[in-house]
DNA sequence: ACCTGAACACCGTTCAAGT
DNA sequence: ACCTGAACACCGTTCAAGT
């Protein structure tokens, strides 16, 4: 008779691996995997994400992942929309309209700043499927709209403003010396100079360049508004 | 005494491959890689812009590109630069720095709308060893200096314009029905009938946005630059 | 210095086999 | 339906060998 195998205690157990077939009730899911998707990120960013990593922290195979995700930019664009949940919509429907419209600017490019890689990806993605997202959209139509914005020219409204906030987000990721001449400041002058005025400023160039853009687009929006409702009465 | 083997016409020769040691002249440069990988881009887009098919444009081995190129991110900063010089700064210096500014914003995006891929890579990368890019922005920086534009407040708007165009770029890739709700109306009636109310406006949507955007934020600039005229005398 | 050719260490994705 | 395991077709990049 053999002598029995020591009973190996429960929190020492060696990664249990699951055996081959289909498990009694599935490991994986949409909201299992974006929430991996977001560990990851958060301990190694954009360059660790990868469809291996992914299953090695949901510990599965990678293959498992395609049983409930087309592809990687499908999983993306989940994470889109948990960051899309974080964007503060709260000041449309409570605040004047352009005092919401900076207020949800500033958080939308905090809120990509940190997640630039996903940027040129969701400019182009469509929104079916991202319900926290399109919830996004929607509050910010009604703060227009309420604020007298007329309804043909909402969607250009938002999608410029868009534009300057996910412009200004891959601009955060730059190094601060992006704009350093170098040798060469003989062969632009004046632009060298002008480096040089706001030298010294570090990491609030960035922020200083968006908080000047963002005041003169939606100044620039406020005249929008004025010009096109004094014309249509 | 065996048969001479017929002479092949030139023209008909194959491919004559390279033997194997270093070549009289270098086969390679900064300007024929650039070229080539515009050839790609322009002929099958940047999916088939591969070290691989750079290469074979080339005919030499992929290996050979790094005696001249460090990574492929350095052969997209080159073909950046070779874009930047196409974009119009010829308004600066002769019209107003507003209409300038304007001129310049249409001829950027426009450059940049067929070169998206590219944005995210040289929003990060410095303009060191980029002299078309280099040029360019001395020129623009010009026109703002010679419109009156305080020192310390040029890098700023340039960098504001640049991310409201760049971000408009990138929306031009996007589908036409990138905002269609589908199903959902219901969970966001208000953003709907927006959608709707700028319908059959086709590829042009994205132009109505940048314009209404790029109009309002140089109105903006206007306002700004002359306020702070105001109050720094 | 600047080629070729053969590798390397990854990638995302597919598919048969298993339950 | 939903796992595992073994593949596939790429990728960018490195490096020794050659002139």
């Amino acid at each position: 008779m053999e002598p029995a195998l020591p009973d190996v205690p429960e929190a020492m157990a060696s990664p249990a691996p699951r055996r081959r077939g289909r498990p009694s009730r599935p490991v994986l899911s949409r909201a299992k995997i974006t929430t991996a998707a977001l560990a990851i990120i958060g301990r190694s960013g954009y360059e660790g994400l990868t469809m291996a990593a992914l299953a090695r922290e949901l510990k599965t195979a990678p293959s498992a992942l395609y049983n409930h995700v087309a592809s990687k930019d499908e999983v993306l664009n989940w994470v889109q929309d948990d960051v899309n949940d974080t964007i503060d919509t709260s000041a449309f429907g409570r605040d004047p309209w352009d005092v919401a419209l900076v207020r949800w600017a500033y958080s939308y490019r905090e809120a990509f700043a940190q997640h630039s890689p996903l940027i040129p990806v969701i400019a182009v993605l469509p929104i079916t499927g991202a319900p926290h997202t399109l919830e996004m959209y929607e509050r910010v139509a009604g703060g227009l709209r309420a604020g007298g914005w007329p309804e043909d020219l909402i969607i250009d409204t938002i999608v410029a403003v868009e534009s300057f906030v996910l412009g200004s987000a891959m601009d955060v990721a730059a190094p601060e010396w992006i704009f350093d001449v170098g040798e060469q400041h003989d062969l632009a002058p004046t632009f060298a100079d002008a480096v040089t005025a706001r030298r010294g400023r570090g990491r609030k160039a960035a922020d200083d360049a968006f908080a000047l853009g963002l005041n003169a687009l939606v100044a620039g929006l406020r005249g929008t508004l004025a010009a096109t409702l004094a014309t249509r009465t």
